[in-house]
DNA sequence: AATAAATGTGAAAAATATGTAACAAATCAA
DNA sequence: TTGATTTGTTACATATTTTTCACATTTATT
């Protein structure tokens, strides 16, 4: 007898979806299933699937897209399997943020196997943080699936890096997060740790988001130090 | 650039393990090596690795063996590299234990992106129980993870210099601290120990900590030699 | 009690960090 | 191409932090 895990099937092609859907079914595993990017995603935020296992090739998208989309806002864990083998193929979507990688064909066996170390990893975390595809901070939101913000239910026009600082804010509300911090994660690892640019780019978030609102600031200075969004009530 | 994390490898022909410890090395992890199944085990015991990188073919035991025993006090992730490709020998290893599963010949390049996977799960585990980071002392707290200190709820506005010291003091309660071993705690390894300097940061620290508070101070004076941080009710 | 040594205190100077505006460079869509 | 948008750079006024220093106070020693 198994679980009450649930795992989302991202395949467009009918006769692998079903190949992997029958081994599941066989093993007594709960599945849901999608054909392309976008309805992969919208599955992801509706079902909130403990496990993803993703085709790469999809009609719609590119699924490093896909995964770079869920991984804004979930860190299920996510078990590519594709029919590209390169390298380089294998790199670009591990370090997008998939857990593993497994190319066609595959065996079914291997598949159940890695099932199994994914969910072993799971019951060892056990009930994690709670990863929502809606942020709510006072008047502010963010919708991650959609990747759009509001302001008091008025969408907000962020260029890109807006976006991603902000995003990187409200995920660590009432934290104070480092100039380097920020600038890793915005900007990627290799950069000069250019505090100058952080500070134009939170300046006009700031603008864009503190718009006519409330007497305290929902982002902080921490002069030396950093920034901080404040929780707000 | 990176990191502190420790992996330990464990290989019997040289070449791999050369090819694999130059290779970690110029990514600046630091590592261990062992040679051989029993090596391996006590390296485990003694290092308390971070990851382990394990190749199955080992001339004193079966690979399988050294992750049963591992798996026996430990969950360190295990990435099995090994020549045998069979997918029997996958299941037997991943069902053992085992997080990964590359086969040689095997690209160094994926092995990295493996390992960043492994060590990005580590992280985001190590985060969320870090979440228990919190210090209390009477109506002083430190939440470390957010960088804010509070005295009976209200938030502290400390410099980087006084959030520095209060931490240090802080992480030994109890222990009197000597000039030399502040200052060089606080301000870095290459200073000429500048006393003058702490007394003035130590006295506003004390007017922030000890604002209106109980009748004994919080930081003591120990002349000659330090200060000392009591352990309040 | 007198003296010397160590510490606390307040204020200024020095050093550093920040917000902002203006502008240059890069990117992108038509 | 053009024109619009986004991104990166610089200069500079302002604000904050850090250091220095003179002097008061406390503590230890004789």
């Amino acid at each position: 007898m198994n679980n009450n895990y649930n795992i989302l099937v991202v395949e467009d092609d009918a006769p692998v979806r079903n190949l992997i859907t029958t081994t599941l079914k066989a093993n007594e595993y709960k599945f849901i299933t999608a054909a392309n990017g976008s309805d992969a995603i919208m599955s992801a935020v509706s079902h909130n699937p403990d496990i993803v296992l993703l085709d790469l090739g999809l009609p719609d998208m590119d699924g490093v897209d896909v995964i770079e989309k869920i991984r804004s806002w979930s860190n299920v864990p996510i078990i590519v399997i594709s029919a590209r083998s390169e390298i380089s193929d294998k790199i670009e979507a591990l370090d997008a943020g998939a857990d593993d990688y497994l190319t066609k064909p595959f065996s079914v066996e291997e598949l159940l196997a890695r099932l199994r170390v994914t969910l072993r990893r799971l019951s060892v975390v056990s009930e994690q943080s709670s990863s929502a595809s809606v942020f709510e901070n006072g008047s502010l939101k963010i919708d991650y699936a959609a990747g759009c913000a509001y302001l008091n239910g008025d969408e907000l026009h962020l260029t890109p890096i807006e976006y991603k600082l902000l995003c990187l804010m409200a995920k660590n509300v009432g934290k104070v997060l480092t100039h380097s911090y920020i600038t890793r994660n915005v900007w990627g690892t290799s950069w000069n740790n250019d505090v100058a640019s952080l500070r134009v780019f939170m300046a006009t978030l700031r603008k864009k988001i503190e718009k006519a609102s409330d007497t305290t600031p929902i982002i902080q200075t921490h002069i030396g130090v950093g920034y901080r969004m404040m929780k707000m009530e």
